[in-house]
DNA sequence: TGAAGAAAGGAATCACATTCGGAGCAATCT
DNA sequence: AGATTGCTCCGAATGTGATTCCTTTCTTCA
């Protein structure tokens, strides 16, 4: 075995599951933000060397903590000028076959299962009201569309992936009694 | 002035406003999939060589059709595993400082002002149901909140930022008449 | 047909990611 | 207490890839 890879594998050793420190969160913070930033600069925003930034990045991918890097793109810049969300009450059907055929759409992207009120929630970006009109026919044709209600977004205020940070004050008991 | 800059400032001409080609939609489409790509690989998948890929990206960058680069975080593996979206009827008020204080938390994701029954939608996404509790006891001791609803998230099928691609047949005139 | 502008490719340079070896430090065992 | 083991850090060295420069090619317009 070649000397770099036992090093590696040394190196490795305790990858899984262990508690974010403080270091590793904001690194985090930071990378989900702009992950264009050199390991010299990231290291010197928090504190670290270089190849100890380095290491701390390749175990938080490891681990599934950072899921991958992509660009953002513009969705009025790319040609779809268009967002909104759509509230789908579904009857039985098979969902997964349904979704996995949305999932085909560049305009879709989100999909999630809510409770509440409704059974669905689709995230869809498109060019226009048109295309969501032909989204929602293609929906309605799909078996198990029981009725859809549209949110159609005016102005967006935010709009950012998973942030870092964690606000321990909500989690703290409300007004009167403390639970359990 | 140098040479390095005059050669950049001649290169840079024509950067605004240009319809995306062919190569530029591709290489975006990559780019929102995995940005850490090397321009030659990227390259070698659009067609072009690396300094030619890279000149299509800074354009790109510049244009604004990028934003960013950011590393997609896990939410529960940081930490952050209870998802939800809250609707938001609000009554008058002064609606952008209000957004302004919400965009504080890192649990806030996204905030958009929305037509339909409702005024304003929120995506949240906090370390558990208590903490949304303590999030929407927070919007209640803000100004003009009237009722919110919230839907939580049970799974997620899908989830991504914007995409390149574009379903022209989205946009066909419907079934019986050409409009327009 | 000729001239000019834009974009691509090849080669060279430069910066940064990545690796390596050693040192410091904490926890555990003898 | 002292020693050992394991982990993470840092500085220096190396390699890869980003970035630049220059030339060539293609297209457009006169």
């Amino acid at each position: 075995m070649p000397n770099s890879e036992k090093t590696e594998i040394i190196r490795n050793k305790g990858l899984e599951a262990r508690p974010l420190d403080t270091f590793d969160r904001t690194i985090l913070g930071e990378l989900a933000v702009d992950a264009g930033l050199s390991y010299a600069e990231l290291g010197s925003r928090v504190g670290l060397s270089a190849p100890a930034v380095h290491e701390r990045v390749k175990r938080l991918r490891a681990t599934g903590r950072i899921c991958g890097t992509v660009a953002v793109l513009d969705g009025p810049a790319t040609g779809k000028p268009f967002l909104a969300f759509v509230h789908v009450d579904t009857t039985g059907g098979s969902k997964s076959r349904t979704f996995r055929a949305l999932s085909e759409l560049p305009e879709l992207e989100e999909i999630h299962s809510v409770a509440g009120d409704t059974c669905t929630l689709l995230k869809v970006r498109c060019a226009s009201s048109r295309a969501l009109e032909g989204l929602l026919a293609r929906l309605y044709a799909m078996p198990g569309i029981k009725a859809t209600r549209s949110y159609v977004v005016l102005s967006t205020y935010l709009e950012r992936t998973p942030q870092a940070g964690i606000t321990e004050a909500l989690e703290e008991p409300p007004m009167d009694e403390a639970p359990r």
